[in-house]
DNA sequence: GTCTATAGGCCGATAGAC
DNA sequence: GTCTATCGGCCTATAGAC
């Protein structure tokens, strides 16, 4: 590490470009949207030129689309918590509730969804990446968790796919709405909760036993 | 009519230069987003020159935001059946359910959510015409309506207007979502019906006697 | 791989005639 | 009010040196 071979490269130092690139060109985009960022800007914001960005990607929208994929697959984490063994519903789905709740009118989600809802019909894959990475994911793991909950007798439901698709959609509610269009206040940790709690009660009133 | 004085002009030629203006640059806004959309397309589609658009819009942001807006405040119809004395609740549940969830995944609504989404942050505006015009007016009617039929015995409820966004957010689930991030199908009648349906039975389940 | 320099086009907005 | 013509600028993308 210390002496560098003729070949060598320092490790954080090799393809640094590109990952400026890349970060530099997330930000903008996810900030201001596709149309309102050029190439100088990201060249600029990136400390590169030009030319180099096109050394790395095709063009403008190939750039895009890879950061916004990128994005997609990354910020739906932690929820381990439906792969256990089904324990106490309300308490697992009372802190399902909480951490998406929150998540979902967090601003890199909220930047990530703005760019997949406006540029949809025109970069049809971000669609696809955005469902498939997030509430797609989730709503699955959530769904076998509550057929194998009704399976222990723990609640009586038809169908769990709708089931989950139900209980989520509690959890989007109107501060979900709220926070893509820019309606202030977000939400405090106090309010996240009660959402949590009324769609836990609501959802175990309705399907619990 | 027929003979027209030296100051008239027929009623329906009256001002229609900036009808077209509104209604080119309204469809190609509403279909190509913001950034993607010049003046000199909405000049051709409307078949008047770049200068006569800007003899009536000052430029293209008030152009864009004075669409939109009036967009916002139009494709909201048809809830009467709120403003009526509490009949049978399921039934109405239903009926407004189904028109609501048809109304979440139309064109129109979908379109115009996704110009609202996408320029909120450069738009203030916007996010407050759309809520207002759209889910907050019918959240508000919702609410009220709730709270006479919870005055009448007809249900027990805590908090009306929280009762109303769960309903609503109920009837958005993941039809919604995939309408606006443009992954296909777009839901049959039959499975509007089946969500609308099974909305209203969640909540009866949770608030009804 | 990375740079500077620039091609070539389209954009928003305006001037001035009618 | 509406047009034609045009300005200055910024945009995407590339050529060519190192």
């Amino acid at each position: 590490m210390g002496t560098a071979g003729k070949l060598e490269r320092a490790p954080g130092v090799r393809a640094m470009k590109p990952r400026q690139i890349r970060e530099a060109a997330s930000r903008l985009f996810l900030a201001n949207g596709y149309g309102a960022v050029s190439m100088d800007a990201i060249a600029r914001e990136a400390g590169v030129s030009k030319a180099t960005i096109y050394a790395h990607f095709a063009d403008k929208a190939e750039l895009f689309a890879a950061l916004v994929t990128e994005e997609c697959a990354r910020q739906w984490p932690d929820i381990g918590l439906l792969e256990a063994e089904p324990g106490d519903l309300r308490e697992t789905l009372l802190a399902l509730g909480t951490v998406y709740a929150e998540l979902l009118v967090s601003p890199k989600v909220v930047q990530t969804y703005r760019m997949v809802v406006a540029e949809a019909p025109r970069f049809p894959e971000l669609g696809r990446a955005f469902y498939e990475g997030g509430p797609g994911l989730i709503c699955g793991k959530l769904a076998a968790y509550l057929a194998r909950a009704a399976a222990q007798g723990k609640l009586t439901l038809g169908d769990a796919r709708l089931a989950a698709q139900q209980f989520l959609a509690l959890l989007r509610c109107e501060y979900h709405l709220r926070a893509v269009i820019d309606l202030a206040p977000a939400p405090t940790p106090a309010e996240i909760a009660r959402v949590a709690a009324a769609a836990t009660d609501m959802f175990l009133r309705a399907y619990g036993r």
